[in-house]
Order: structure tokens, then sequence, then C-alpha cells
DNA sequence: GCGTATTGTGACAAAGAGATGACATTTAGG
DNA sequence: CCTAAATGTCATCTCTTTGTCACAATACGC
């Protein structure tokens, strides 16, 4: 199955389940994918690790007891990994003492369910935490003011209009209309849109934004929109807030 | 290239942590990461106390008992600092007794939590003392009187519209904001807004509130708001509270 | 009221920060 | 491979912000 491709990742959030219960594995992974999800799964807490590093899923499902590695330890060994420091993951339990609930959430985890449970309610749980920390995943567009962002289509309309973006001046817009009116440095531009360790000039964050005005603002096809990009001096840049 | 800017900083309140116990140390780092905190380690006193002075961070988490200097030991040195004075001292000790909780709020601690305790627990009592000492941190708006400060947004409203000011009024507003009413020489100004060692003329303050005064209190566009700032002759400048 | 100490402010020059066209390089798809 | 789009840099232009000065205005002690 290797024709899936960079765009289809990420229409579908993809889980990894760790589960060394076959019947619970096979029960969860069929209701998420119904409900739209991608699952990848591991049976027991080493596999779980590997695969996470090596995929980099969008959410992680740990069981608490598994071979090799209880899911707390994989928990653990996940929060030391940059690459999976922040995926979110979410523990399932046998035990429902608070002692354990607050050590699976010391510990690093984002929810803890405690069995028995109903795979509705699983799915329910992924989508509240998905929500929280993904909202580009789980929304099928975003708006603000006259824009419209559709993350899983990468398309960006102004008053309706589709507008052309390069990948890089896309995911500026993104992050800007997570936070609307917030400003962003140029450093929180560089590790959000590029990501950590990339240098690059501060003036390219510049060009972009001169670039991403140009595409929005669109004087040239006769459209005369309002700057919708507010440039904040010794600071950076944000959405223009309505008065 | 130096990108980490005084504006950064402002976005992410820094937590300086001070304990020997890895394990302690590294939960807590981590939790306090995850929940929007940037943190600074320390593993001993001396270090905690040096390192307070050359980062100035927003607030300080000491346990009471470490090598080379004991958190009691370097509370008390960092209220004996100019630069170190104001920040907030959170104690963490094993102890419960009375008489240490006394202590440790003797010598200048802000709070004081026993052992054990959860990271989640850590995060509120920090959160709690931080909305009290800096709350341009902690909030998305600062109010007084019918002025109103959006630090993220790096936006000013007077009486809902939106006033321009340049980043140095900015600041200087901002600083006034955070404690409403009090006095504030050139010589705080000087630190505060433009930073240690920077030398310029005391007179530049002046002109900058002429500035600031202008903006806000706007004759030119038909507003005739009153002088929100007052001028405290021989001192510096204030908010002006309302009678 | 007077005189002195402080503060307010318009004007101006210098520095700082951002916008942008042009160009070289890289990347993605065919 | 080859082409077009996307990206990163540079150089230059423009507009803001900043720091100072000089002089006006004000406050305060006597």
């Amino acid at each position: 199955m290797d024709h899936i491709s960079i765009e289809d990742r990420l229409i579908t959030p993809r889980v990894l389940i760790a589960d060394d219960e076959r019947n619970q594995q096979q029960l969860l992974t069929y209701n998420l994918e119904k409900a739209g999800f991608s699952v990848i799964q591991a049976n027991d807490g080493q596999k779980a690790l590997d695969l996470a590093e090596e995929t980099i899923p969008d959410i992680i499902i740990l069981d608490w007891m598994m071979p090799n590695m209880s899911g707390i330890d994989v928990c653990r060994s996940l929060r030391g990994i940059a690459e999976t420091r922040q995926i979110p993951v979410i523990m399932l339990s046998a035990r429902g003492e608070e002692g354990d609930r607050t050590l699976g959430l010391d510990v690093g985890a984002d929810d803890y369910i405690t069995k028995p449970f109903s795979p509705k309610e699983v799915i329910a749980r992924i989508r509240a935490v998905l929500r929280r920390s993904r909202p580009m995943l789980m929304n099928d567009v975003i708006a603000f003011a006259d824009l419209k962002l559709y993350p899983r289509k990468k398309i960006v309309e102004r008053n309706g209009q589709a507008v052309h973006l390069g990948p890089k001046e896309f995911d500026i817009l993104a992050l800007l209309m997570e936070r609307p009116g917030q400003v962003f440095s140029r450093t929180q531009l560089l590790d959000h849109v590029w990501g950590h360790g990339i240098y690059i000039e501060d003036r390219t964050i510049d060009v972009h934004f001169s670039r991403l005005r140009k595409a929005l603002n669109g004087h040239q096809n006769g459209n005369n929109h309002s700057d919708i990009i507010r440039t904040v001096r010794g600071s950076g840049y944000a959405l223009r807030m309505p008065e």
C-alpha cells in the first residue's frame, strides 16, 4: 500500500494504536478507520516506540500494560525524543485509581481513558485532543474576515475568489489565522513555518510577506482589497483585526 | 543572526527551576514546557543564583535543599540584588512543618509548596503568582480606566478607539499599566524599557512621554481625553488613578 | 511675585526597520 | 533531463522611530 501520497497524509489524521490485546486492537482500528482516521498498529511497547519515530503519527493511543515496555515507559521515551515530543498521547488503562491517572498525565499523556470504554468514547477523546493540538487537521475550513483557508485542500479564498499561494505563503497564512490578531515575531515564524534549526535571513521573511500581500490584496486583477496583514514595527506581523 | 528579541521573551514566561533531583527536575521541566513556559535549569543553589542574575527569569522555583547553597540562602541573596529583587520565588520542600513554611515566606518567597506535589499543582501556583506579578504575561488584555492594552497583539485602545504607538511608547505604557499608579523614575524606565547598559539623555524620556500623551489624549482628531499620565515632579511618571 | 529648577514640546538629523524589484538557486513534476 | 514554480538573497528605496537640542511653559520654595 504505497500509493499514499503526502497529500493523503494531510487529509487523514494518523493514529498509532499500541495494544497487545488483539480484540481490543481490532475493534478500535475498525471503528477509527470508519471514523476517517488512518490507523497504524503496534502490539507491544517497543514496536510502538519504533513506529512512532518512524512514521510520526498525529496522535498515539497507548495501552497501559504491554509486553516489552509499558505505556508509561513508552510515553516517557516519546517525550525524550525531539521528533515525537509534541505528539499527543492518550493512555488506556484497566486501572482506575486516581494515582495511576495522575501518574499517566504527569508522564506527559494528554488524556487518560479507563476501561471499559466504548469506541465512540475513544473517538470523541481523540477528536478533542486533536482539536486542541492540531486544529488544522480537524477543521475543513478556517475563516477570518473575508478570508477562508482550507487546510486539507491547501486552498485559500478571499471574498469567495481563489487565491494562489506558494506552500510557504500558505503555511504563514495558516499560522497567522490560527491566532487572529496575534503578533508573530520573525523568530516564531521561522520556528513554525520553516522548523527549528533552519537558518535563513530575516529579510527573507519580509519578502514572503510581500508576496503574501500581493497575492491576497491583489491589485493587479482589479480587486482592491484592504491590506489584511498588519506590520508591527519592531515586532513582527499579524492579521489586522476589524475595528 | 540574533533573532531572540525582547519581544519573544514577552510571549513565553521564563521559569528558572533549581533542583538537584534529576527526576523531579525533568518532570517539572517537561510539564512546564508543555504548559507554555520556557524553562531554564539549574542543579545547585550557586548556579541558580548565577543564572538568575544572568537571565532575569520571570519566576524562580527553588528546591529547599540543594548542594552548595540552600534554597533559603539563594532566596535571601536574590532579595539582595537589585536586578533580581522583585522576581517572584516559589519554594519546594519535603518538610511540611509550619515553621519551615514561615521561614520560607519570611525570607521572601512568594509561595511555598510541600512535597509530594503534582506538576499540575505547581503550574497552577506559578500561574497564580505570575498573574499578580506579571499580568502582561498571563493576560490577553490589560485594562486601566478607558485604556486597553493587548500585549500579544500590540494594540492599544482608548475608549474603544485604536491608538497608534511606536514600540518605545508602547513599552512605556505597558510598564506603567502593569503597576497602575506607581511612579516610575527615569532610571527605572531606562532599565525596563531600554534595558540595562543603554545610555541616553534623561530628557529623551520626557520627549517620549510627550509623544505618548499626544497619542493617547489625541487633541488633533477631535477627541479630547483627559490626561491619563501624571507627572510627578522630581520623581518620574505614573498613571493617574481615579479619585 | 520672583527666580530657579523641572518639565513640555516643536524641529531636525540620524538611525532603524520594512517593502520590493531583480536575480540566482533550488525543487517539484513531467 | 527539462521547465516552471517556488524560494532565498541582495541592493535600494521609503517611511518611522528615535535621540537631542533649544527654547517655552510650569511648578515650587521663599
